[in-house]
DNA sequence: CTATATTAGAGTAAAATAGTCTTAATTATA
DNA sequence: TATAATTAAGACTATTTTACTCTAATATAG
C-alpha cells in the first residue's frame, strides 16, 4: 500500500480540526474517531512540526490549523504523517543489491519516475479543502 | 511503497524475455539480472498463470511471451506479480476497526477512490512496449 | 533413461507497521 | 501558586508483510 494508517488518521483528524473553532485535544479526536489516542498523538506531533497544525499545551490546549484549508496540500500532510514522500518503489533502499549498475539507470527507471511524478503532482495540487468538498 | 520487489523483478525479466527468440529459463534470467533464482521462479509462475507468459518445462524449457508487448498492460503484470491490485490504501484490510460505520463511507473515501482510479487508469493504459521504448 | 526445467507448497529471517508506555514539559485556572 | 489538563519525546513491543529459501514432484527434449 502506498499509504499507511498514519495518513488515514491524519486526514480524518484534520477534517475535524478544520471545522472547529477552538483547539481540539488528541483525546477528543481519538474518541470521536474510535482510534488509539497515543498513536494519533504521535501523528499530530508530526503535523505540528511540519507547520500544518499549531499545538497548544496545557489545560484547554489541543490542535488548530495554522493556514486555511485551501493552502494546505495533501502532499504536505501525507509527507508529515508518513515521515517521507509516499514512493511507488524506492530503489535507494536496496542500494547494495541494485541489479543494474547504479540507482536510476536500469530499464524500468523511466517508468518508475514517470509514475512517481504523476503521484507527486496529483498530491501537490490537491488541498485539504478539495478532498472534503466534493 | 506501492510496489514490491516482485513487480520490479517481473518487469526487468519481461524486458529480457520480450527481446528473446527462444524460451529463457529462470536460472539464466536470475543470473543475468543478479537476482535470486527461486524468488524469480515464483514470480514467473505467477505471470504464467496470468496468461502473460507461456512456460515450457523440461530441457531447453523456459518462458516466452504469449502476446505482443503492446497487448500486455503494465497493470496486468503488476497484478500478477503482486498477487493483487496495488492499492493506495486498503480499508477492507481493517474491516473490524473501521472508525466510520462502514467501509467506503468515511470522509476520506472520495479522495482515496479518486486517487486509486488515477493509478488504475495509468497502469491499464500503459503497455509493456510503452515503458521500454521511451 | 536421464539431465534439465518448471510447479507447488511449506518454511524462515528481516523489516515495516501499528501501535503502547513512561516521563517530562507546559499552561489555564481555581 | 498548586493542580489538573494537555502536548512532547523517546524507548519499547506485537503483528504483519516482505523477500526470500528449500524440498519434492512433475514434465520433456534428446
Amino acid at each position: 500500500m502506498l499509504l499507511t494508517r498514519a495518513s488515514e488518521y491524519a486526514l480524518l483528524a484534520l477534517d475535524i480540526i478544520r471545522n472547529a473553532e477552538q483547539p481540539i485535544g488528541a483525546e477528543q479526536l481519538a474518541t470521536q474517531l474510535f482510534i488509539p489516542k497515543s498513536f494519533l498523538a504521535k501523528i499530530l506531533q508530526g503535523l505540528a512540526k511540519a507547520g500544518i497544525l499549531e499545538s497548544k499545551k496545557g489545560a484547554h490546549g489541543g490542535f488548530i490549523l495554522v493556514k486555511n484549508s485551501n493552502e494546505i496540500s495533501i502532499a504536505s500532510i501525507i509527507i508529515a504523517a508518513e515521515g517521507k514522500t509516499p514512493a511507488v518503489f524506492d530503489c535507494t533502499q536496496y542500494t547494495a543489491s541494485c541489479p543494474s549498475g547504479g540507482i536510476g539507470s536500469c530499464s524500468i527507471s523511466p517508468f518508475l519516475n514517470t509514475f512517481q511524478n504523476k503521484i507527486d503532482t496529483f498530491l501537490h495540487k490537491l488541498t485539504l479543502e478539495d478532498i472534503f468538498t466534493s
